[in-house]
RNA sequence: GGAGAGAUGGCUGAGCGGUUUAAAGCGCACGCCUGGAAAGCGUGUGUACCUAAACAGUACCGGGGGUUCGAAUCCCUCUCUCUCCGCCA
């Protein structure tokens, strides 16, 4: 959520900043504005309103006290009208304030004046490559010929059990899933200085308006019903990214300015309904309704939300490089960037079978915007309380990471050669057919 | 699922309709005292809104709603915690 303070003070920047994402939301500012100024005209009013009643108040109760009761009742009366208008007045207060944030919870972020100005993804600058595009004495299979002729993963089975987009591991198929997830963890917290958490996989709305997926992008999620209760429905929401229950773990609190950083790592299976996105309901690994990850969040003082994102970026790009996977950095531009974000890297790994880059990680520093949803701050040293950054990266998404590796690691009779730094976790060097 | 008990400032804990502008203690900060410290004494110590700003005003005693001139206090409702019972991986 944007700062109120900075649109009322600076709404020609807000406006020009919204408008480098060229999605028409600086429209909304006037909105913002006349609904802010209509609260604070209203708010005054009220306000001495109840600072009138509150002292007759107390008259009333000294008269009690000296037994004057017909002088007490005067007064009572020309209370009574008082606070009635206030009644009425308390409500109007609500209902533009609720429409006031409903507009500022569909604003999204700033973008940071570093992030490349542009229309669409094709204006994201390419940053780095790492390694090389592996060559290979014969063309490289899919992961889809790969899963299935190894018997890693039951697409048709997957699809008769919770429809299509969703995966059956089978046998060495699980195990590998099951290694790589074990391997990043133990990256993250062995060598990076991560805290594991294991979150639940279910969130109370309140969760998803914090990390900024509501209400905008309430059809991307899984709502969860407790049996025939339709009551209960729209209470619990199955997790779109450990993001969301992970970066809301200090909601609503005051943190110390020790705790800060706050480093946390998290594995998640994610669900997502990818309403009319392209590529749901094909064949593969590549989009699909629920895929493990392993998520990164960080908690930073402002002043350093830009370095901790460049080693936000480099702790997941170490996922790539100990596994010896060619891939590249990419910053998305002012028109790619997600919702909640001020300036994020992609970083895309190769996969030889598809002939193309996928998206392994996204790391954002999202600054206060997220803290701000959730009221979460820190005490400064002067005693002050401040929205902290948050950050958040993945480290990494495994389904296309299992892609980018079975396609890379493919031999020439077919079986797959665990990269080294795997093969403790997988308890084998190789994958093959039988 | 059933029965009961609770939720009050950083913590403990009073208050159950009107100097509560939330007692008291602990903790914390500052000051006095001291060669220095401890003890002791004194002062201060929440969050947010509003305002050009304020030691001005408003709100906040788990959340929401109600009664009243006035609610931490009474009523309704929801959430969470604890104890016991049942069910259960």
């Amino acid at each position: 959520m944007l700062d109120i303070k900075v649109i009322r003070e600076k709404p020609d920047f807000v406006r020009q900043r919204l408008a480098t994402r060229g999605a028409g939301d600086e429209a909304k500012i006037d909105e913002v504005l006349s609904l802010d100024e209509k609260r604070r005209s209203l708010l005054s009013e009220v306000e001495s309103l109840k600072a009138q009643r509150n002292r007759i108040s107390k008259e009333i109760g000294a008269l009690m006290a000296q037994k004057k009761p017909a002088e007490a009742e005067a007064k009572k009366s020309e209370t009574r009208q008082i606070g009635d208008r206030i009644t009425q007045l308390d409500h109007e207060v609500q209902e533009v304030e609720r429409a006031r944030e409903s507009v500022l919870l569909r604003l999204p972020n700033m973008p940071h004046s570093s992030v490349a100005v542009g229309l669409s993804a094709a204006d994201n600058p390419i940053v780095r490559h790492w390694g090389n595009q592996p060559q290979f004495s014969f063309t490289p299979k899919s992961h889809i010929e790969l899963c299935e002729k190894l018997g890693l993963i039951d697409f048709s089975r997957g699809a008769k059990l919770s429809g299509s987009g969703f995966l059956l591991y089978t046998h060495w198929g699980a195990r590998l899933e099951r290694a790589l997830i074990q391997f990043l963890l133990d990256l993250h917290t062995s060598e990076h200085g991560y805290v594991e958490v294991s979150p639940p996989f279910v969130v109370k709305s309140e969760c998803m308006v914090g990390t900024g997926q509501f209400p905008k992008s309430i059809d991307q999620a899984y709502a969860v019903q407790e049996g025939e209760d339709t009551s209960t429905l729209g209470k619990l929401y199955l997790v779109p990214t450990a993001e969301t229950p992970v970066a809301n773990i200090h909601r609503e609190e005051i943190l110390k300015e020790t705790q800060l950083p706050t480093k946390y790592c998290a594995y998640s299976p994610c669900f997502r309904a990818e309403a009319g996105a392209a590529g749901v309901g094909t064949r593969g690994m590549i989009r699909v309704h629920q895929f493990d990850k392993v998520e990164l969040i960080k908690i930073v003082k402002p002043e350093s939300g830009y370095e901790e994102l460049e080693t936000l970026v480099a702790n997941a790009e170490a996922v790539l490089q100990k596994l010896g996977l060619h891939y590249r950095v990419i910053q998305l531009c002012t028109a790619d960037m997600g919702f909640t974000s001020a300036k994020t890297y992609d970083i895309e790994v190769w996969a030889p079978g598809q002939g193309q880059y996928l998206e392994v990680s996204s790391c954002s520093n999202c600054e206060d915007f997220q803290a701000r949803r959730m009221n979460l701050r820190y005490k400064a040293e002067n005693g002050e309380n401040r929205f902290p950054h948050i950050l958040n990266g993945s480290g990494t998404a495994l389904a296309r990471l299992f892609v980018a590796l079975i396609e890379t690691c493919q031999q020439t009779d077919g079986s797959i050669a665990i990269p080294e730094i795997l093969q403790p976790y997988l308890k084998s060097n190789r994958i093959a057919v039988g």
